[in-house]
DNA sequence: GGATTGACGTCTG
DNA sequence: GCAGACGCCAATC
């Protein structure tokens, strides 16, 4: 019996799997740990989003926007971090999104 | 143990 | 096409 991976791990996973230069979405993610509500996803972002080793700033909403910017924008310049990746960010907005868009399904 | 909240998504009007 | 409401899962109070 596989430990029951807690929800943060498999977001973990998921994220990490983002490569460099591409972003993924809540809906995509719960999607792919067939999950039904992209809010679970948000949340476990949001309790990786004290890890600097989850690149956060690489999952976003459906809209290519950078939701989760205003909770840690502050201190966590997300924007330039993507940027330095190759995803350029207009205010907290990815134009390239879905040039940009990264599918965790892809992966396989 | 119940109710509320939270970095969203999809459906209906 | 845009706006509003509902639904969902997990954690915290």
């Amino acid at each position: 019996m596989p430990e029951k991976r807690n929800i943060f791990d498999d977001i973990y996973e998921v994220v990490a799997l983002v490569p460099p230069g591409r972003v993924t979405t809540y809906g995509a993610i719960a999607r792919y740990l067939k999950i039904k509500s992209a809010r679970t996803v948000g949340w476990g972002l949001n309790a990786l989003s004290g890890r600097l080793d989850i690149p956060a700033h690489r999952v976003v909403n459906s809209k290519g926007e950078l939701t989760g910017s205003g909770s840690f924008d502050s201190n966590r310049p997300m924007a330039d971090l993507l940027a330095q990746e190759g995803v350029l960010v207009k205010e907290n907005r990815i134009p390239e999104f879905k040039t940009k868009f990264w599918d965790p399904s892809e992966e396989l």
